[in-house]
DNA sequence: GCGATTATTATCTAATTGTTAACTGTAAAA
DNA sequence: TTTTACAGTTAACAATTAGATAATAATCGC
């Protein structure tokens, strides 16, 4: 059932505004929570694994931006949907929300049937989120919420990036990733890491991990593979 | 090899606007075509398959919506990202724009930095166009997301070169292909290699795959059969 | 700020993969 | 039958690519 009805997390610190979205996406179909601020948006991310979060930029304690940039740095909400909601209509704000990893930045005074557009559109072109869950393939499973790798009931610590690539990996057995996806999926864009740095997080995995399930696809890439 | 430059298709009947939007998107590193009205539009994205395609709304003749209502009733345009460019900012022709299809509606004035942000942020989404499918012939299965090779069920491994060749011949079985249309398609245009080159690679191929699939067409070039 | 952990880089090595060259086989044309 | 024009075969060599390891840099938790 799930992957059918969204989980949509909202978090603003104007009641009015978190009523009147909610009461549309309501609507929708779609299962809306509310959070009051940052903090209490992280929380609550964390417990319910939504599937879209739309965060007001302007909030007491943590900012969205601040909030996006803290879950954009966990692999369970890599792929979470994330709309910014703002009075700031300037441009280096929009520029800024787009790049931290925002999917769409929406200036107030919002206008619900126009916001609720823009989450049907956004959840058109990413119909189906794979990430967030916890993976188990065989004897491995693979937690992004703990950031544990279990085998065989046996716990295995990994450092964040080796989890991130472990995650990655798993999230689609058998295909091969790239070395550019890779780069781009974890490092991001913008960041330039050598050439060898992928084969030593990758060699860390493998001897952390004990079993082989990294294989290498010369020139193109690596794959997860029981 | 194909899917990382992004080709992105742009069109307005304003040569202005074209010119700057080409400019800012062509420094991002993106691959930019335009089309002056909605058939142009139409016509080029048949011809080119851009990975995204950016329409103003008020053109002549065609508008863009009915451009994007156009390609997304066929198969090929289902995935492609749209982006609405308009100067109308009235609520309904939003929701109407988003409904249609268009995965971004953007408002005229434009920013051509925020533009630029949101075409980033619309590949950050949807990076990977799943290039490739993979293509199964009687007892034959080969996999570009896996690069795999199987035959009644039994995996063979390729090396890249080997592969892409099999992918390629295989891509249309019974056709001929050209040792110079393989040259082009493989090692690209500007690398010269010898003439025994393709030879050894068909024949390890071949050897891999035991069941002979690769046929010679003397003096022209090979084809796949089964 | 300090120590510990984690991330990145540099360098070397090993392995694989790609290319070339020289030779062989073969089938059609002269 | 001989010639010719290709393609096939093979092995040697070259180039590319990833693995290993150690050293340095950055980051995190206290």
């Amino acid at each position: 059932m799930e992957g059918i009805i969204k989980k949509v997390l909202i978090a603003d610190d104007e009641p009015d505004i978190l009523e009147i979205i909610s009461y549309n996406l309501q609507n929708e179909g779609y299962t809306v929570f509310t959070a009051k601020d940052g903090k209490d948006a992280i929380t609550q991310a964390q417990k319910i694994n939504p599937d879209l979060i739309i965060l007001d930029v302007m909030m007491p304690g943590k900012t969205g931006v601040e909030v996006c940039a803290f879950l954009r740095s966990q692999p369970a909400f890599k792929q979470t949907l994330i709309i910014f909601l703002t009075a700031m209509s300037d441009e280096a704000s929009q520029i800024k929300g787009l790049e931290t990893g925002a999917d769409d930045y929406v200036n107030k005074p919002i206008s619900p049937k126009v916001l609720v557009s823009r989450v049907n559109a956004l959840f058109r072109r990413v119909p189906n989120k794979e990430t967030g869950k916890s993976i188990t393939i065989g004897n491995i499973v693979i937690d992004p919420i703990t950031y544990l790798v279990k085998i065989n009931d046996h716990e295995v610590v990994l450092a964040k990036k080796e989890f991130e690539l472990i995650y990655l990996l798993a999230s689609r057995p058998g295909r091969v990733f790239l070395r550019n996806e890779i780069l781009s999926q974890i490092w991001g864009n913008e960041v330039i890491v050598g050439d060898r740095t992928i084969d030593v997080h990758i060699r860390k995995v493998r001897q952390k991990l004990g079993t082989d399930c990294i294989t290498t696809v010369k020139g193109v890439g690596y794959k997860f593979e029981v």
